[in-house]
RNA sequence: CGGAGCGUAGCGCAGCCUGGUAGCGCGUUUGCUUCGGGAGCAAAAGGCCGAGGGUUCAAAUCCCUCCGCUCCGACCA
């Protein structure tokens, strides 16, 4: 391929609306193209990584003995509402009519329609287990679309479903996948952990996620060094040790006017922020539950829902607030609420906390010497893992300190249970001829977001760093002196024995002068840069490096042994 | 949806406060000179200043409305 066929344009400067690294260099390589908010064109060369990327994809997906279809973008409301998504999904899914008045949704993912789908061909158990993937456009009207393809309003994914006779043989089928994800990842040059996570709306027994660390990612992931522990914050879980708070005084009721957050209330009185009892009313399916948590903790809403067993958690408006309590935001506390009936959930820690501060449930007063077995009415049981971790705190697992990490979320499985296949009335007869529900799981990957991410992951102050497996081209010829008849055709002769080798390239045959040529291949970031000129060959030779290698690595070989060269710097 | 900011040439921006003939850099085109890490000189093309309304002798600039984009938050397989 001749650049100067190529549709390309790089840029100098970053682009005005990009905020991390991934984002510029996608833009100023020339990958891609903002067509509108959250919506890209994929521009030649970003398009052969896209490619490359679902062509890993596929021989894994393959390997694992999943097999490709293609399911419809535009699906009808039906399938949603037999599986309550049409009322769940919200606004996140993207809603239209026909002309026919009838509703339709642009799928945000597939689970419907692939239980529709497998309901109807699957009918026996000889037939199961069996996995189905597709490569497909998922549309998801983002709040705040962010960071180019990390967080866009249509973007490729990979879907996969798999359907087996029963819970304890899903989890061949679930292993397979997961398997498959660490090489796909693992062949994109991309270094992916796998963290337990939350099922979200999506529902589901347990899942994992596969992150690629990165200080722009937009989860927050616990690792354990200890016992490898790794979860997304959502579900990270920690340790507490009991505690033994010498026993306090009588309660104290003091005011502290105008202070309303623990910051402010714990300067007013002097006392560090963990002294404090931190008070939030929630609605859990509309109904009010007071949630406690060390005061300088925040609530984990995930966990808070699970543990309340809640389809939706969300702070509870004020005037709930003041009926529920007796006192608005603020000044609230688990002694003596307005509503003595309220329910008080309180996060582990707080279990046998003595000489603490609470609000008092009137404006603008507090509580101290509270013990909260003594002054506040809390059901033994209601005592939970209710907070978010944090850097330092203790594994649950192992005892050992949690880190802290930042994730880009690539991938993740789900173990789905029933939810689906129930909904649909998917069942196959068993050797009895009696029927039974299949039982699912969906594994998914974001390969327009892996393609990010692996530039997230892989780029210097120059630009990108492509591995060899998902390069543009896998190797970039420098044709330094285009006019001179010798130059011309050694890269001539060097790109077909390449291409004899099955490797790609790409011949930089423009007038440009050299500077420009090493800015343009450091900026895209092809695997291998090979110099072509007049001068070099002179000399004896071509130059040959790798992207990564800045320094140490141009070797200067005879053209007749620069294709050897190269193979072996791609092997 | 709350808070903040921005829309001016293909891209990045200045001009706006204090109204008076539309600017700079990059990129593009042509010529000459250069030619191994984003060259120099000269010439040129390219704008409904996001849209609509208002104030004014006069609006990119002031006022109102709308649209779009970005960031923070809330939200999210």
């Amino acid at each position: 391929m001749k650049w100067s066929k190529l549709m390309i344009q790089t840029l100098r400067e970053d682009p005005g609306d990009a905020e991390i690294d991934s984002h510029k260099l996608m833009v100023r390589a020339g990958l891609m193209k903002k067509a509108a908010g959250g919506l890209y064109t994929y521009l030649p060369l970003g398009m052969r990584v896209l490619n490359k990327v679902q062509r890993i994809v596929r021989e894994e997906m393959d390997r694992a003995g999943a097999q490709e279809i293609v399911m419809p973008i535009l699906q009808p409301a039906e399938l949603w509402k037999t599986s309550g998504r049409w009322e769940s999904m919200g606004p996140g899914m993207f809603r239209l009519k026909d002309r026919g008045a009838h509703d339709y949704a642009l799928s945000p993912t597939a689970e419907e329609m692939v239980t529709d789908l497998v309901k109807g061909v699957v009918s026996s158990y000889r037939q199961l287990p069996v996995t189905v993937y597709q490569i497909q456009w998922k549309f998801r009207d983002e709040i705040r679309p962010r960071f180019g393809l990390m967080r866009s309003k249509e973007f490729l994914m990979k879907d996969a479903y798999s359907f087996d006779v029963s819970l304890d043989a899903a989890d061949a089928s679930y292993m397979a996948m997961f398997e498959a994800y660490k090489r796909v990842f693992e062949r994109c040059g991309l270094k992916a952990y796998p963290v337990e996570a939350d099922t979200g709306d999506i529902g589901g027994k347990f899942s994992h996620e596969f992150h690629v660390l990165a200080d722009s990612g937009e989860d927050g992931i616990a690792f354990c060094g200890g016992c490898g522990y790794a979860a997304n914050l959502e579900k990270a879980e920690r340790r507490v040790a009991p505690r033994a708070d010498a026993s306090c005084g009588e309660m104290e009721t003091i005011p502290t006017p105008g202070a309303k957050t623990i910051d402010e209330v714990s300067k007013f009185m002097g006392v560090p922020g963990s002294a404090f009892v931190k008070s939030l009313v929630y609605l859990a399916d509309g109904r009010p539950v007071m949630v406690c948590v060390p005061g300088d903790r925040d609530v984990n809403e995930v966990k808070l829902r699970h543990f309340l067993d809640a389809k939706k958690v969300e702070l509870a408006d004020f005037e709930t607030v003041l009926r529920a309590t007796g006192a608005n935001a603020g000044s609230v506390g688990p002694v003596k609420p307005a509503d003595a009936s309220l329910r008080i959930v309180c996060d582990q820690e707080l279990r046998g906390a003595k000489g603490c501060i609470v609000g008092a449930n009137r404006d603008d007063h507090h509580i101290k010497n509270v013990d909260l077995s003594r002054d506040a009415k809390i059901a033994d049981a209601d005592y939970a893992d209710l907070v978010v971790v944090r850097d330092g705190d203790v594994c649950a697992k192992c005892g050992k300190p949690l880190a802290i990490r930042r994730g880009i979320e690539v991938g993740h499985v789900f173990k789905l249970g029933t939810k689906y296949t129930d909904a649909f009335k998917a069942v196959y007869k068993n050797d009895n001829l009696e029927e039974r529900t299949m039982v699912m799981g969906c594994y998914g990957i974001g390969v327009s977001r892996t393609v990010q991410a692996v530039i997230e992951q892989s780029h210097d102050a120059n630009g990108i760093v492509w591995p060899a497996s998902v390069s543009p081209f896998q190797v970039c010829i420098c044709l330094l002196d285009p006019d001179n008849a010798d130059a011309a055709q050694v890269a001539a002769k060097l790109e077909s024995e390449l291409e004899a080798k099955g490797i790609d390239v790409v011949v930089d045959d423009r007038q440009e002068r050299p500077g420009v040529k090493f800015k343009d291949a450091d900026l895209i970031g092809f695997t291998v840069r090979v110099v072509v000129g007049a001068k070099g060959l002179a000399a004896g030779g071509v130059e040959v490096k790798r992207r990564c290698d800045e320094k140490s690595a141009t070797r200067v070989v005879p053209p007749a042994e620069a294709a050897e060269a190269v193979a072996s710097l791609l092997a």
